[in-house]
DNA sequence: CTGAAAGCGCTTACAG
DNA sequence: CTGAAAGCGCTTACAG
């Protein structure tokens, strides 16, 4: 049984393929008693209009491409793995589909050439990156080439161009952690810094420091260090930092992200310090297990459905040629109190 | 700027269409001369072949689907998160790309024409289920139509079809649960069944009645109770079930998988009954979670990674028209012994 | 309101 | 080893 086409359908139901065409693409000018005919021979084959051949007219593949950067353990962790769900969501009910991809890294050459060719080939619509690092050459290549990405908590240089479209963190919720543990009483407050390939991290760090100047609190060298942005690394840094100021501790931590306030609690864990008594860790993020941990964690919270649908939305737009889509949002932070800060005497 | 085309190439290589085409999908009778003075022009004008042009005259997609049922908060479950990661892995190591379609359920009429249409309008080459009920009528529906569909955990009456795969969980872990416990002196052994509209949740039942069988031992109503596959239905099932036996309760309980297992200590907690010490707990999977509960749970292990590469991998065999394709594999289990079992008097 | 015709970009027999 | 031609399935001006 040969599959049945266009041409077959206007045989059919007695019409030329313009009309079949005509009636599945919903256009006006077919009067009711056509568009029923044809429908129902449509109907009755299992008729369905093949992508290959309206791509090639110049339809729109009505996909999104998904391009994650990181191990692949990150699967494991739910806030990040939400990411995935909140695309897929946002994308699915503007009628869009997502092709994933995860790749370790996008500075491998074979990497980059694998996330071309799918832009290129003609398979994807728009593609939005995650886990990629500032002022990325490809980003710049892509978009010069006329493609629409979009980009989560990523810095670019390079001119704006409204086919580059980001969403990013709220970038004063360091300030507001430090402004919090200024009037619990805290005047010796460390950091432990992300990643600064990410803008978050830059950010992050930037926000502390105005915080503490504002407050005209000592920025210290020893009481800075670079956790990265999991718990093995800022457990890490945090076991580092503090074994190397025991005599003259900070009293509060300021942890780039949720994860690596956990890992500055197991550094704490292991050199005796009580949190929140002897030292107050407040996150960012946002994150589930934050809730939950012991004590439960102080932090700023994001809400990452709307970062995506924020970001997804905006692609989406911007493919289907709407006007005036900002090209970049900031999403602002909830700072939640929870119980791993305490007030310290002066 | 007019998109270059193959013509273009060819003109500017100095030859004709064919042998562009031959160039780029490296068929053999091209000598080496005329193949590198062709790749030279591509490189140079960043020429990428239009997947639109190629599928019509037949190629295939290199794509597979991924029909993903269940509510979107299960992005938060690490186990099932990894789901993803293992099918997208393997399908990338086999030069597939992975289109992700996250759907509350395959009941609903809407969602099943959406998958349908995926399928019909050629843009994938197979699709993989997960979360689907048994017997689903879409599954033959797509078979019927000659489409490839790769199933995890699923049951099918119908006659088996090279177009069918599926990876299924071990058929005898609940039978060595119930050995493990016996061996410890157990003799009343409570089950808190799965969703009985996935297969692995058939199958773990059915295993714990032979194992009982086996055994000779007592197998009650009051014993077994309904607790799905989630903790919060496992807690109530395990709640509701150990509160109407107070008087005899059982000294183990298999749980359909891990989480449900989670439930059941949470229940066990509210009733004031300590794991294991009063009674013991046995789960299914091997949760990333398993391992850091308190206790830890003793559970069999299954490797998903081994499950969902296995799958995918035959399914992308059989696209590419492989020979002697297994349709179904199941997965043994490894029975991992933590601490929530402890001998019993008898 | 509708059809004939052109055209999208590619690959694959076929012929040489 | 290579090219001219056919054909894949669709949509969209264009003309009526």
């Amino acid at each position: 049984m040969k599959k049945i086409n266009s041409n077959d359908i206007a045989r059919l139901a007695g019409v030329s393929r313009s009309t079949v065409s005509r009636v599945i693409n919903g256009y006006s000018n077919v009067p009711d008693e056509t568009r029923e005919k044809v429908m129902k021979v449509i109907k009755e084959h299992h008729y369905y209009p093949q992508l290959s051949g309206q791509l090639l007219t110049g339809m729109t593949t009505k996909t999104i491409g998904l391009f994650w950067f990181g191990p692949s353990t990150i699967a494991r962790d739910p806030l990040t793995s939400s990411y995935f769900m909140h695309i897929i969501d946002a994308a699915t009910q503007r009628g869009y589909l997502v092709l994933s991809c995860v790749l370790e890294n996008l500075t491998d050459k074979k990497n980059i050439n694998y996330v071309r060719k799918i832009f290129m080939e003609g398979r994807i619509d728009a593609g939005i990156f995650v886990g990629v690092n500032n002022n990325e050459p490809l980003i710049d290549e892509l978009v010069e080439a006329d493609k629409i990405v979009g980009l989560f908590d990523y810095f670019h240089e390079n001119e704006e161009s409204p086919n580059k479209l980001s969403v990013n963190f709220d970038p004063a919720s360091a300030e507001q952690t430090v402004d919090y543990l200024y009037s619990l009483g805290h005047r010796k407050i460390a950091i432990i810094d992300g990643d600064f390939t990410r803008r978050s991290c830059v950010q992050r760090h930037e926000s502390y420091l105005r915080g503490m100047m504002k407050h005209n609190l000592p920025i210290k060298n020893k009481w800075q260090a670079y956790g990265g942005i999991y718990q093995s690394t800022g457990y890490i840094a945090a076991k580092e930092m503090l074994s190397a100021c025991m005599d003259d501790l900070p009293t509060a931590i300021c942890a780039n992200n949720d994860p690596v306030a956990f890992g500055v609690y197991k550094a704490c864990a292991e050199l005796g310090l009580r949190v929140p008594e002897d030292i107050s860790v407040v996150g960012n993020d946002g994150h589930p297990n934050a809730r939950h941990a012991s004590p439960p964690l102080t932090t700023s919270e994001f809400n990452f459905r709307e970062m995506f649908f924020s970001l997804t939305n905006r692609v989406i737009d911007t493919i289907e040629e709407k006007e005036n889509v900002p090209s970049t949002e900031f999403i602002p932070s909830v700072f939640v109190e929870r119980e791993s800060c305490r007030p310290v005497e002066n």
